[in-house]
DNA sequence: CTTGTAAATGAACAGCGTTCATTTTGTACC
DNA sequence: GGTACAAAATGAACGCTGTTCATTTACAAG
């Protein structure tokens, strides 16, 4: 082994294992391997080939860790569309990337809901990025921050949709009861092709750019 | 039916006391008393006067109470105002409404996502009286139901927005490395009256409607 | 070699949702 | 009224969770 842990000489980077980082991608990979239901601290723990309590040590909590995590998958979402592509072409590359991650990391949602940007380093340079974007295209500055909001939560609630089950409104029985939200659920498109959460994203992003586009300079 | 339970002497109601009716309205007092991380099976138990595993002869796990409380809330949400109101004014009210009653129940949206409607005759309650609003309005059937699905995913993610503290955006320490954000959070709207959540949510209402309006046939 | 400190350990804790053999309850029939 | 039967309630367990804590180990500095 090349040096593993004798002299440590002054500057060096220690060689620690229970880092921020190391939590965070063992975290991701049990997520990834097992999912939120088989992620705990003992499961972490065994990834790191550490015991449970030794990651208090080094993190306060779980929800310290899913706070890493959340923070570390905002570095996934695409935001160099806002330096490359006219507003509205940003805006929807932006949101498709935005989705696609959390989609992946619904149980994340409700923590981002309550995180202070001021702890989440690369949440906050998405934010930068976005709003820079905003600016470039002409848009006033009051405006920006409802805007964001505004869309971001239709990105979560898209985040959930993107992941339920594509039966959810097969109204079996009680389709006597509800003729005309039947006929309408096997009239709407990407029915057969489970493409529908698809549908309503695209559907609903487009009103959203469109219901908005009035406030850019352009 | 009836006499489900052979024969109890006629017109008398039973008085059991773990019906689903009362394990769900004691679920919300629970609920409302002590918030999410105080609901558990124990403490509705006990709320009923009752041990725990007794609920088990009733209910088939927690997630099944949660269930019931979903659809129970779902008949709180407003849907009359597609009688009375134009369009844009009823979704705007009933939209308004389905969030105000799931910001006090956000630890249900990722159990919404999950549930079949079948199983859940007020949820599709709601849905039918929706899209017959919608169908009243000149709406063509096939876009009806992406344009809900849409809506909603931007209710429930408002409604998360609607409870999340009202400081997440201070960048705090980190405010020099995000100029244009920390400007722009500052010269948001409602920012100083606590009214930054209701501000987001209305405006993306505004671009939703407006943005989907052209499908109205009015 | 001693000291100081950071980190890992294993045992323990309270609480969770849930299961199960058992007892209790309440009613229907003879 | 006594018996039989099914529904419902019980309390003791089970395995698991996140977390704490006193103790031990590891390692670098003086």
């Amino acid at each position: 082994m090349a040096g593993t842990r004798t002299r440590r000489s002054a500057g060096r980077p220690s060689q620690r294992v229970l880092t921020q980082e190391n939590i965070t991608s063992a975290a991701l990979e049990v997520i990834t391997a097992r999912g939120y239901e088989g992620f705990t601290m003992s499961s972490l723990a065994a990834k790191l080939q550490v015991a449970p309590s030794a990651l208090y040590n080094h993190a306060s909590s779980k929800a310290e860790v899913l706070r890493w995590i959340q923070d570390d998958l905002m570095a996934e979402v695409d935001t160099t569309c806002f330096t490359d592509l006219p507003w509205e072409d940003a805006v929807r590359t932006w949101a498709r990337s935005y989705r696609d991650v959390f989609a992946r990391h619904t149980p994340l949602i409700a923590v981002i809901a309550v995180l202070q940007v001021s702890g989440a380093p690369r949440t906050l340079a998405m934010y930068e990025a976005v709003t820079q974007g905003f600016l470039r295209a002409g848009w006033d500055q009051a405006r920006i921050i409802p805007a964001i909001v505004a869309l971001e939560s239709f990105i979560f609630g898209s985040a959930f949709d993107a992941v339920a089950p594509e039966d959810i409104f097969d109204t079996g029985s009680l389709a006597a009861e509800s003729p005309l939200f039947t006929a309408a659920v096997a009239a709407a498109p990407g029915r057969e092709s489970g493409k529908a959460a698809e549908q309503a994203f695209e559907s609903g992003l487009d009103a959203l750019i469109r219901g908005f586009s009035a406030f850019s300079g352009s």
